[in-house]
DNA sequence: TGCATGTAATTGGTTGGACCATTGATCCAA
DNA sequence: TTGGATCAATGGTCCAACCAATTACATGCA
């Protein structure tokens, strides 16, 4: 028995063929994020294989969020494809306890300080100006909705993790923040959550706008450190609360 | 126009369904990576609805490199599955080989120095003798086979990981590894890579044993450091080459 | 008996065609 | 102009058959 390894023949790989064949097409047409691609009936003529076939292929993108399929209007490009893509699919076992919390804070802690500081260094002038104005919003909700302003908040630090100029902080730090929500839209206890981290927000804007790195990671940590402290203070709550 | 944001209803969502009843069944049946899970065919039949579903439903899971499908053996869990556990894919745009290896490696700073931190504060004896002895074994390697001890040296790592007491931080350092080591493959020129962050695994388990988490951290800095110079040294030797 | 070979059954992969559900555009009437 | 009805386009589902790879089994030869 040699052991060479004849040729790894292609025997089948017909939906694989069919993603290699669209992101070649994606890439020639230029299309962007948000640009509609061709129907499945005409892939499928085009491409000389079933409509089926195609749609296994779409969904294997849709899967991993490159591709939204809207019934009725068609199917859309979610995110940059180009043919060399690496594709990392990650699975997180999510608790919806504590203990898991506490962990997706854990990593959000160590990816938020990084990513605030190479903010800082790297960001551009217009850049600058989005988190700033993404700022400002969100303190308004603030003020007028009573602290209430996780959607304003989450907005900030997405421009952040934009100008970091490494897109694999957005999509992990996207990752916690899902899992984090899952767990939140059932209110458990905790009023006023986020309440505290409020002020840390602008000082960490301030650190940035001033190019200094490290001051920006030491406020992050702070703020991620008063959410911590919120969740510890919700569970102490519900553990007082069963006890009774 | 109120903005109540009602109820996102849930008109069609079958093949949603059938991977929720299908997490389902992995549980019940207390299925492990590497069983089979029922042909297509059966599935089709057990939940009502078309085998072409089912192929879609699967088609996603293969997507994401939860299961893995053999044409005529059948389909096998390649990864632990439960109800609630996120399934998030990371994208990272290639062409560019250093600039995405940058990144990976920006994301490992930030996870390896927190995880180090961590494994410092909360490790155990036994978890610390574990540490100890994939460290000596690295080193032997190091030395017999001269410079070359990337599994090794993975593992050293790998058991810090497991010892921060916290398993989000393996499962994303080791997606990065991953992602780092399908470049690899394909040596891509630097010669004795690896070879200087060599002595700061000593350092690095020493202030672990020491429980110093900020000390742990500075080496990890250090470790991470001395990969990222090899990197750019690898990178600029590519560039003055293809410039001859 | 033991092993090889061929045959059948199993299982994922593909096809073509039909119909359903949603969406958006178009047209018509009040 | 506006409101509603109609219709075409498009993704979602279903069915039934067949292809291709694998496995299990039977058959037969040494």
């Amino acid at each position: 028995m040699s052991k060479v390894r004849l040729p790894p023949i292609q025997t089948t790989a017909r939906d694989d063929a069919v993603l290699e064949a669209l992101a070649d097409f994606v890439q020639q047409e230029t299309l962007q994020p948000g640009d509609k691609l061709p129907t499945e009936r005409i892939l499928a003529e085009r491409l000389r294989v079933s409509r089926n076939t195609v749609r296994e292929a779409l969904t294997r993108w849709e899967g991993l969020g490159l591709v939204e399929r809207l019934q009725g209007s068609g199917t859309f490009l979610k995110a940059a494809v180009s043919p060399h893509m690496l594709h990392m699919p990650l699975t997180l076992a999510g608790g919806n306890d504590f203990a898991s919390l506490m962990q997706t804070l854990e990593v959000r802690r160590a990816l938020e300080a990084e990513a605030v500081a190479l903010c800082a260094i790297r960001t551009g002038p217009q850049e600058l100006d989005l988190i700033h104005h993404k700022l400002e919003i969100m303190e308004e909700a603030f003020h007028s909705r009573a602290g209430m302003s996780s959607e304003e908040d989450w907005e900030f630090h997405q421009a952040i993790y934009r100008a970091s100029g490494n897109p694999l902080f957005e999509q992990l730090i996207a990752a916690m923040h899902e899992m984090f929500h899952r767990f939140w839209e059932h209110p458990l206890g905790v009023r006023d959550f986020g309440h505290a981290s409020f002020p840390y927000h602008r000082t960490i804007y301030e650190r940035i706008a001033a190019r200094d790195a490290e001051g920006a990671r030491t406020e992050a940590l702070k703020l991620i450190a008063t959410v911590e402290a919120d969740l510890r203070r919700g569970e102490a709550a519900r553990n007082q609360a069963r006890q009774a």
